[in-house]
DNA sequence: ATATGATGCCC
DNA sequence: CTTTTGG
DNA sequence: CCAAAAGGGGCATCATAT
């Protein structure tokens, strides 16, 4: 891929630079600028179809055998009888096919269907050869399987930055008083970009360093910047402007454009957690089920909203802004009383823009929207929390409230707190904002150093849960803000991830789902049912594609081929229609499957109708553990222990109010 | 008009 | 979201 | 250790079928 890119660097186009990045990285835009292609495999598969002459059936069929769409078309292509007279099309060119991606993504309304369809045929009918059509189908589908993506892409075009320095780029001396005017937050460069203090310009600039040891180097330039502004357009403009050394002033971090958010890495036992920390000081935090929310006030009193993938979610949450507003105004308040106690002593400068008197004008917070009862004063699961409609028109009258629980500070009145440490970004979260009832709180934490004793966190980890929280995050105190998946320096603890806690099932393999991909040619997914001993049925609580081993795949798909109803589904099968498998077997083994929590569905049926009329339980976040060879399938977790796990789950217990039937405006 | 299916995006 | 795998 | 690629439940939304 650098060689790739170092030859369009020489000898193509910005244009065909930029196309080229974005189709090897299967995007069509920058995530936070929502554009949705809109494309899924039926559209695929209709327009395949039409375009080689080949029915749906049979496209379908062979879907089944090759396990992947691109191939399918590939075949398609390949068989499709040639016309001796016909000419060769003109060859796709990049800025043609990502420009026929992005027409597609702008297409809405009635027949959008037809007319995105007309745009892939021609795409599938102008290729030069059965390849072009491989890609472009699994472009579409935005599953390239070329074993790379968004950080490998990176990588090589800071590879190919580096060995290939653009004609365009200029190499000034004298710095930055050309492109440096764009910025809004007009005062000093934080200090972030004091280049000489930066670790990777330092090593970019280090002549010492074996050539592997410059690139990677400037990868991590690369990737620092796409980080805070995820963006390829914005990368890209500036990569042809100024030297890579520079990349990190003509692009960075500013509210308006969301950061990657920094994420967590799963642990599995307190012990872990122990010696992954290494007795440094740490913080443990509930973890909130709720929606990441990334809350941005620009300079000119703008407020956005971004989700934990980039997108914008400021209508769906407008009474945010306003909350995070008064919190801001609460903590101006707090201010005033403390200053009036104490008297002015000021050796409070801490060059954060102290005490104003003042609001804090520009700021980006990383904060978890949760739902939250206001009447009964406490949280409200995830799935109700889902119901909320992607626009509000008011936020404060919407049928599911919220509350926003913040844990960290990534910016503050022109500054980027990327570079401080947690414990600096927290002082300074607290010192700014101040919680107001049921709208705006920080996160509960608890501070310890590694001493060896795991009673406190034990402890904590348990009030979490019973405060309808998924678990903890551990953080360290002397970390900086690192956005993206670069490292996962967060660590997060669930009780289900801990051997032995959380919701174990004995369920029934029902049928399988043919594997696709890399799971072609076995099973990739499974039907599980729990088994209602009043009417004698197996009842579907959820499918089951993740916690099997290559090794696993392989076995089950051959031990439970052996049991397939060739008739179809056995009469004692309870499954919805759109669950249905490819193939159905008869009730043979029984498999424990770990879940993080079960739910009202509608398209499972577990317990169907003992919890609520017309509905099931289903299992979120389901895993295979193992095979249960000591089980018969008579014997698996029966329908009223699902019931019963479920009415024990904590989330649950805390909403009841001693009324037996359950609550019905809550929406699920 | 209303029901169903497809798609994308939260977790 | 969880999980496994190959480099 | 990390990136990539398998796969999950369930919701709102939009297009199309009835």
């Amino acid at each position: 891929m650098t060689k790739f890119f170092r030859r369009i660097i020489k000898f193509g186009t910005p244009a065909d630079l930029n196309s080229a990045v974005y189709l090897a990285s299967n995007t069509v835009a920058p995530a936070y600028e929502c554009v949705e292609l809109g494309i899924g495999d039926t559209l695929l598969i209709k327009a395949i179809s039409e375009a080689y002459g080949s029915n749906k059936a049979t496209v379908k069929d062979s879907v089944q055998k090759l396990g992947d769409l691109g191939l399918v078309a590939r075949s398609c292509k390949s068989k499709q009888r040639t016309l001796g007279f016909a000419a060769k099309p003109k060859p796709l060119t990049l800025v043609r096919v990502i420009g026929a991606f992005r027409e597609i993504a702008a297409i809405s309304g009635s027949s959008s269907g037809k007319w995105k369809v007309d745009i892939i045929k021609k795409l599938l009918v102008g290729v030069q050869d059965s390849t072009e059509t491989k890609f472009i189908i699994r472009g579409l589908q935005g599953k390239l399987r070329i074993g790379l993506a968004q950080s490998t892409v990176l990588v090589a075009l800071a590879h190919a930055l580096t060995m290939t320095i653009p004609s365009t780029v200029q190499v000034d001396d004298d710095g930055n008083d050309d492109n440096n005017d764009e910025e809004e937050e007009e005062e000093k460069d934080d200090g972030d970009d004091n280049s000489n203090e930066d670790p990777i310009v330092k090593a970019m600039m280090d002549e010492s360093l074996t050539v592997e040891k410059t690139l990677e180097a400037h990868a991590n330039m690369i990737r620092k910047v796409y980080s805070e502004v995820p963006s390829y357009d914005a990368l890209l403009d500036a990569a042809l402007k100024v030297p890579l050394v520079k990349l990190n002033e003509a692009c960075q971090f500013q509210p308006g454009i969301p950061v990657e958010p920094m994420l967590a890495k799963p642990t599995k036992s307190i012990q872990e957690v122990l010696k992954r920390l290494n007795g440094q000081e740490f913080t443990c935090e509930y973890k909130y089920d709720g929606e990441r929310a990334q809350i941005h006030k620009t300079p000119d009193g703008t407020l956005k909203v971004f989700s934990r993938n980039l997108l914008e979610t400021s209508n769906k949450y407008p009474e945010v802004s306003n909350y995070v507003q008064e919190a801001a105004e609460a903590a101006i308040a707090n201010q005033k009383e403390e200053k009036k106690e104490k008297k002015d002593d000021d050796d409070d400068d801490d060059g954060d823009g102290e005490f104003t008197g003042r609001p804090v004008d520009s700021y980006v917070l990383d904060t978890e929207v949760v739902a939250f009862d206001r009447v009964k004063g406490h949280l409200v699961p995830f799935q109700i929390l889902s119901t909320r409609k992607k626009t509000q028109e008011s936020g404060e009258s919407a049928t599911v409230q919220v509350i926003v629980q913040a844990f960290d500070l990534m910016y503050l009145n022109g500054k980027s707190l990327l570079c401080k440490s947690f414990k600096e970004r927290r002082r300074l979260l607290h010192k700014h904002f101040a919680p107001v009832e049921g709208k705006f709180q920080f996160a509960k934490s608890l501070d310890a150093v590694e001493d060896g004793d795991t009673i406190e966190l034990e402890n904590f980890l348990d009030a979490a849960v019973k405060g309808q929280c998924e678990g903890l995050m551990v953080k360290t105190i002397v970390d900086i803000y690192e956005p993206s998946r670069r490292s996962l320096n967060w660590l997060k603890l669930k009780k289900d991830y801990l051997d032995g806690c959380g919701d174990s099932f004995d369920l029934v393999p029902l049928g399988a789902y043919f594997g696709r991909g890399k799971r072609t040619g076995v099973y990739g997914a499974y039907l599980l049912g729990c088994y209602d001993e009043e009417t004698e049925e197996f009842q579907s609580v959820c499918k089951i594609g993740t916690g099997f081993s290559d090794e696993d795949l392989k076995s089950l798909s051959a031990s439970l081929n052996e049991h397939k109803l060739e008739g179809g589904k056995s009469s004692s099968y309870n499954v919805a229609k759109s669950l249905e498998p490819d193939v159905w077997f008869d009730s043979v083994q029984v498999w424990e499957i770990k879940a993080a929590d079960l739910s009202k569905s509608s398209t499972h049926r577990g317990a169907l109708g003992k919890l609520e009329e017309g509905r099931g339980i289903g299992l979120r976040f389901p895993r295979f553990e193992r095979i249960r060879e000591d089980k018969k399938p008579s014997q698996a977790t029966n329908s009223d222990q699902v019931l019963e796990m479920y009415y024990n789950q904590d989330s649950v217990k805390g909403q009841g109010g001693g009324d037996d039937y359950d609550d019905d405006d809550d929406g699920i």
